[in-house]
DNA sequence: CCTCATTCCTGCGGGC
DNA sequence: TGCCCGCAGGAATGAG
């Protein structure tokens, strides 16, 4: 499941295998895979074809990979989101398809292609004009936690002005990009912090032992190469990360707490589960 | 404006 | 053996 660390793991890979090269045809093979490009399938086809690709560039979990040749001085660039299951794929031309193939990029240079491979279509490709130097459609998402301009002490005043549950906050993409579940409950053990704990009741030195522990995790996941629980999840050349092992609380339901060896707790939240040492993460403060 | 529940999707695994 | 159901979850959307 693709969170910050994973997304950059594959920017990395496009920067690499996909930067300067031109676009010689597209197939969208999936609606729903283009759903947010409003122009549909021949358009977003037409638009890409012929198109130079810059360096990738990302925010949080989208990343887009900016557009060479617009005469109409509009910056525009291919932006993608990898949902759930959302692959990028660098592979030779005559790979036969993958089951979940859901948009095809092939290259004047007759190189390997660019594949989009998603099981469950959460991701999704479009193209979108660049303001600022961010697509439009994404100005709303906040900066993540290793971007050098994420401001922290801005951060943390929001943090603590909401009203919600503190990982509530560090899923709201507005505040904080970037934090998916899995990295949430591993910084939210890491910092010792109960996940339904108001926001505005943190103190300023928990507030920052959160924001210290999301950028250790996220560090030391991308150090890795990004986390991986099976297939669904793999890098633009093909490998997965192994970050899974090295979880504390995300997964981890009835094993012992790698602090207290208390067993890890499993809720519900928010139509998905939260795992917490129930020792360790307290819901009131002492 | 703010918060929060709902919804989309498909493969897998457990229970019966 | 096969069917059904729950689960995985990012983020747009609309309700309140």
């Amino acid at each position: 499941m693709p969170e910050l660390p994973e997304v950059e793991v594959v920017r990395r890979g496009l920067e690499r295998w996909a930067a300067g090269r031109t676009v010689a045809a597209v197939e969208a093979l999936h609606p729903r895979a283009i759903r947010r490009h409003p122009g549909g399938a021949d358009d977003f086809s037409a638009r890409l074809t012929g198109r130079t690709l810059g360096v990738a560039q990302r925010r949080g979990k989208y990343l887009w990979v900016p557009l060479d040749g617009d005469l109409e001085g509009g910056d525009e660039a291919l932006l993608g989101h990898l949902g759930m299951s959302g692959q990028l794929l660098i592979q030779p031309i005559g790979t036969p398809d993958e089951t979940h193939l859901r948009v095809r990029v092939a290259f004047t240079d007759d190189g390997p292609e660019l594949r989009f491979v998603d099981q469950r279509t959460f991701g999704g490709l479009s193209l979108d004009a660049v303001k600022d130097g961010v697509p439009l459609t994404i100005a709303h998402i906040a900066r993540d936690p290793l971007d050098p301009q994420f401001a922290d002490a801005a951060f943390i005043a929001a943090l603590r002005a909401k009203s919600t549950g503190v990982k509530r906050a560090l899923l709201d993409q507005s505040l904080i990009s970037g934090v998916g579940n899995i990295y949430a409950d591993e910084a939210l053990w890491r910092a010792r912090l109960h996940f339904e704990r108001p926001s505005s009741g943190l103190t300023l030195p928990e507030a920052k032992r959160l924001l210290v522990a999301v950028r250790e995790v996220m560090g030391e996941a991308l150090a890795v190469g990004g986390t991986s629980f099976d297939s669904l999840y793999v890098n633009v050349n093909g490998e997965s990360g192994y970050f899974a092992r090295a979880l504390n609380a995300y997964g981890q339901a009835g094993r012992p707490c790698g602090r207290c060896a208390t067993p890890i707790n499993r809720v519900a939240f928010m139509n998905r589960s939260s795992y917490y040492c129930p020792r360790c993460q307290k819901a009131a403060r002492p």
